[in-house]
DNA sequence: CCTTAGAGTTGCGCAATGCAACCATGAGGA
DNA sequence: TCCTCATGGTTGCATTGCGCAACTCTAAGG
């Protein structure tokens, strides 16, 4: 197989990975849009994440962001702490509840992924994750 | 590593992926949308597509296609075939020139994963591709 | 102090989508 | 043959997610 095959053939697994993906995304939780849901996995991945810290890591613009994380406050999901000396904006912290949602969407993300992989082996499925590590640090 | 390490590690990697491809997706070229790419790739690979076709591989609602393919006709990028006895509905064909777009923006998909691939070898693409092939049949 | 840069909010518009109501037509039974 | 209905397609309406730009507010640093 040519140099020129492989690549075509990976292109085509990772459309079609794409496209169920979002399929995917939608029956996270009923109450937790995906973005929403990224926006926390986001806050607790971040030590001291503020909107901008948020807007960066997604890419996505400052006013998408503001307006997300506005509804995760009004949800009671999200809280902003304390201001501290030397930095600007507020810092966000999740509330017990937004953990809890959190790690709902998650636990069931998971076990989704898991029935998938219930008959992988370990060792294929970190040979997979392996090669998808390396796959993305070649994007990056 | 557990099972559950296993599968918590992949599916960093797979949201990582997901939240990249957004951005892959948006400059795969000018005047070509990637909805609109995927349905020019839909048409090619369906035989005798019409849009029920399109909507039903893509799971989108059929309003939304008629919208793309409208879209696309409008453009010159598709037009519909002549009827055929004992079948409804359009049967859609790329005009050359939608053929001509398709192809550059693979193309521009292709190279631009090609040159991320570039210090890969053939061996690893393809065990990469294998091991996401199974996967994608897990999924579906 | 005064200027400036960064954080956040909001108004506006756009693109994509789904749902529902609608039209058109072929299929198939009465 | 004719009528009913299922299917394909279009369109109106609402929703969501997003970016840009203009704005406010506040801390940083002269």
């Amino acid at each position: 197989m040519s140099h020129e095959d492989a690549v075509e053939n990976l292109y085509q697994q990772l459309t079609l990975f794409v496209r169920r993906s979002r399929d995917l995304g939608n029956d996270i939780h009923p109450e937790l849009s995906l973005v929403s849901y990224t926006v926390l996995s986001v806050v607790v991945a971040t030590p001291d994440a503020r909107a901008a810290d948020v807007a960066s890591v997604l890419g996505l613009d400052k006013s998408t962001v503001s307006r997300h994380i506005d509804a995760l406050l009004r949800a009671r999901l999200l809280r902003r702490g304390d201001e501290q000396p030397g930095r600007r904006g507020y810092i966000l912290n999740l509330t017990p509840l937004g953990r809890h949602h959190l790690d709902l969407a998650a636990s069931r993300v998971r076990s989704r992924l898991a029935s998938w992989l219930a008959d992988w082996d370990e060792s294929e499925i970190e040979n997979f994750t392996g090669l998808f590590v390396r796959f993305n640090e070649s994007i990056g």
